[in-house]
RNA sequence: GGGCAGUUGGCGGAGUGGUCAAUCGCAACAGACUGUAAAUCUGUCGGGCUAUGCCCUACGGAGGUUCAAAUCCUUCACUGCCCA
């Protein structure tokens, strides 16, 4: 059932950038409180990407959040928005889907949220549901609804006009298909990242025009890679994927710098509030040394995705590759047919390496070991009798196996 | 429809006939160091090779001028701005 209004928005409150307007949200709860009715809570997915990690999680665990507290949690798939996508193809961040395609990473978005949300209580929706049977007269009637320099606001679009960057026409039908989910969806609450913000407001707007009352929105903030800087995402490669091994998980975690330890454990953990200020003192005393505030950081988001006894062991692992420099246990094998080879043309036919001159590059830098001793003649014939264990760099392991 | 400007390596952005496989910044990779795959510093950063050098491919596409083109010309495509 619905828990009181104060501590819903303790929960609400946690790690929200806006909340636009609260008033309006205030009304919205005592309203279903008062007729025992939860909220419709929507969050817009794209599908376009398929994979999901941890800055996804932000914005998906505050729906969970919202349905713990009893409210209804809509997730919306853009399979018709994502079809529309970037008709010249040139950006690669917003490739034209077929249906087909947006349908099946639709599919596998629910599967990996269904790591953070309460699936069973989740309604899925496709967009393509509404926005597919308008009529060109349809489309007309809601583009007539917002007006050209309202749509300038928006930053991308601003900063690209500014910068003589092309804006295609129906990239202004973007927000607006948006922002008909929520008119067909009568959506109460609409979640999204800061960078959504101006999208969510179009949905208020349009909610109006079609006489309905406007969604409240609530923002979460944008959480940077494990590289500090840029936002999480899987072209960057400053990602740690939701589907991500626990060590790999781990070993990502602990490359973030050590000035995101408190974001991260206030939007991807679930650890209490008195902890987080724990977090954030021990940061601010430097009485605890970070490296070990990252390895509780890893220890927390592996136990959510995998469990406590894989993140213990992920630890291990680390430990042993990088404090010990040691060889993980369970290094990949690849067989071999020939006695013997360059040692260049083993790396590249193992493809440690992508070519022959990288190859050259990396011995010479002193990056490559060959059981244990470093290589450092470019021009080495390896003899390939019994188990070998090669070495790339720190991270990149390989048993050479001979065939027989 | 016309005029002008532009299209360079993963990205940004120099280069306007040979000294350009292309300055520089970011990203990436490696090494050192460390508290860690943070930070910092150093190096590398198209491919091939019988290698202190040689060859191939590359500066939007195609063709041309030239001993020699990313650089000049023609043309096509794409983008932006301005005028109609």
């Amino acid at each position: 059932m619905l828990h009181s209004i104060e501590e819903q928005l303790l929960i609400i409150r946690r790690g929200t950038v806006d909340i636009i307007p609260e008033d309006e949200l205030l009304r919205k709860l005592e309203r279903s409180i008062e007729e025992n009715k939860p909220l419709k809570i929507k969050l817009g997915c794209d599908p376009s990407r398929p994979d999901l990690h941890i800055g996804h999680s932000v914005v998906l665990r505050k729906l969970r959040q919202f349905q713990d507290i009893g409210h209804e949690a809509i997730l919306v798939i853009g399979d018709f928005t994502g079809m529309i996508g970037d008709p010249t193809g040139k950006n690669k961040t917003r490739p034209s889907l077929s249906l087909e395609e947006t349908r099946h990473n639709g599919k596998s978005y629910f599967e990996q949220a269904s790591k953070i949300l309460d699936p069973a209580k989740t309604k899925i929706v496709y967009n393509s549901e509404w926005l597919a049977p308008m009529t060109f007269a349809d489309v007309v009637k809601m583009a007539s609804m917002y007006t050209v320099a309202r749509m300038l606001e928006r930053d991308d679009f601003q900063n690209r006009y500014r910068n003589s960057e092309p804006i295609s026409v129906h990239e202004f039908l973007y927000p607006l298909a948006q922002a008909m989910d929520s008119v067909a969806l009568a959506s109460d609450v609409e979640l999204g990242g800061t960078d959504q913000r101006f999208n969510l407001l179009v949905g208020r707007d349009l909610q109006k025009e079609y006489g309905q009352e406007p969604q409240v929105i609530i923002t979460m903030p944008l959480l940077e890679g494990t590289d500090g800087v840029q936002k999480m995402s899987k072209s960057l490669n400053n990602y740690v994927g939701i589907d991500d091994a626990p060590k790999e998980m781990f070993g990502r975690i602990m490359s973030i710098p050590d000035s995101l330890i408190y974001k991260y454990f206030e939007l991807t953990t679930n650890i209490s509030i008195a902890e987080l200020e724990t977090v954030k003192k021990d940061l601010e005393n430097k009485s605890v040394n970070p490296s070990l505030l990252k390895r509780k950081l890893a220890m927390e988001i592996i136990a959510l995705y995998h469990d406590k006894l894989s993140a213990e062991r992920a630890e291990e692992e680390f430990d042993l590759i990088f404090k010990k420099k040691d060889v993980p246990e369970d290094v990949p094998i690849f067989s071999v047919t020939a006695d013997e080879m360059t040692m260049v043309k083993l790396l590249t036919l193992t493809k440690l390496v992508d070519s022959g001159n990288e190859a050259r590059r990396q011995i010479q830098q002193g990056a490559v070991s060959l059981n244990g001793q470093k290589i450092t003649d470019d021009r080495l014939n390896v003899k390939l009798d019994g188990d070998l264990i090669l070495k790339v760099g720190k991270r990149k392991f390989l048993k050479i196996v001979k065939k027989t």
